[in-house]
DNA sequence: CCAGATATGTAGTGTTCACTACAGATGTGG
DNA sequence: CCACATCTGTAGTGAACACTACATATCTGG
């Protein structure tokens, strides 16, 4: 098999470039003049890697989520319900306002709203955001199950609750809020998992 | 004072259609043609009512909130906190629910990130829904004085929760959960709220 | 009924967008 | 060293965008 001429750039420190660029400025908000320039390349180097714009998007996403996902399974491994909440809340703050990162969450940031013809791109988001709550979820009925949570409880509606104050913190912390403020909710939020505990 | 030809539409009417074209497609997402069509009217018209694109989307930010403010009023003459808090997002999940709207909430689908010359939009959402959050906050201080709030209660705290539950929920329902779904993630959240005031 | 003022519809304007044709560069297999 | 495959940079492409010039229509004040 003939390879032809090789790469001269690496696309996961590319995708890395992309990827904040669409966190900045949403799906729509990128253009492909900003994004090539932040990734270093020039336009046909994007298209014969990436196919399309949608296409680098879901790659940046990919990219996104894998690194998520790895710190995801450490929030689920803490040993109670509202050990997995209070970490996984508290960790949505100080990520969500890492100056290293634009403020808030791509899965958000990347556009809850667009255009026709990106129609696509809000469920694309919202599919990933499911993907997260999903694990909450499982690890809540497996909560339930050692007895953690009460008998009472909803596994589905807590994975769901702090699904959307994560979400919600992540509007916020894009809209100015900062890491103590967004501390304040989670502590407080936590409070509604705790009250579906089992007491200590 | 002259005053030349009427218009022939009227804008309240117009504004609705637009405030609906922004909800569903966001700011940058929604086409002045789009626009021109909804409202029923042609560029010029819009041009010389509302100035710009910007200023359409303001107009319709402020009907938008007005309406809601009304609805706030009612929420927080609740007797509680707690039943404030509950009114407000029970309230909440019925509306970004209603299928007489687009779904969930044109403070947050309108745009959370936009593009470079747009970066206005993000900031005149947050501002707008800072003012709920206030709101929210003034009730919760008089809670508190009132002796209905815990002394450990932090209203602020408690008031930024609550926004925080009701964004998540907006883009949630956004991306397709139903009326349960959310008054789910809405009885869980009062329970935090429930932690935090004196018992009954 | 006339003069001035504002609204409307048609038909554009220049700009920016996502995307690509093409030619030259750089690799591999024989 | 050659045939071929793939990548890269330059320089565009047509389409869609927000916005507007202009002629016409419809009002008010006098």
């Amino acid at each position: 098999m003939r390879m032809g001429r090789p790469r001269e750039f690496d696309a996961e420190t590319a995708l890395d470039q992309a990827m904040e660029v669409f966190w900045r400025h949403g799906y729509e908000g990128a253009t492909i003049a900003q994004l090539t320039e932040a990734m270093g390349i020039n336009p046909p180097s994007l298209y014969a890697c990436f196919g399309n714009k949608e296409g680098l998007l879901k790659a940046a996403l990919d990219r996104y989520t894998k690194l998520r996902n790895i710190w995801m399974d450490e929030v689920v491994a803490a040993p109670t319900a509202r050990a997995v909440a209070e970490r996984m809340l508290m960790g949505i703050a100080d990520k969500q306002t890492d100056p290293a990162n634009p403020p808030g969450c791509l899965l958000v940031q990347g556009g809850v709203a667009c255009g026709t013809g990106s129609e696509n791109v809000p469920f694309e988001l919202a599919a990933r955001r499911a993907q997260n709550e999903e694990q909450l979820r499982d690890r809540f009925v497996r909560a339930k199950a050692e007895g953690d949570l009460k008998e009472s409880a909803d596994p589905a509606a807590l994975a769901r609750y702090v699904s959307a104050v994560s979400v919600g913190m992540g509007v916020m912390a894009s809209s100015g809020a900062d890491r103590e403020a967004l501390r304040q909710v989670a502590d407080v939020a936590v409070q509604a998992v705790e009250a579906q505990s089992t007491k200590r």
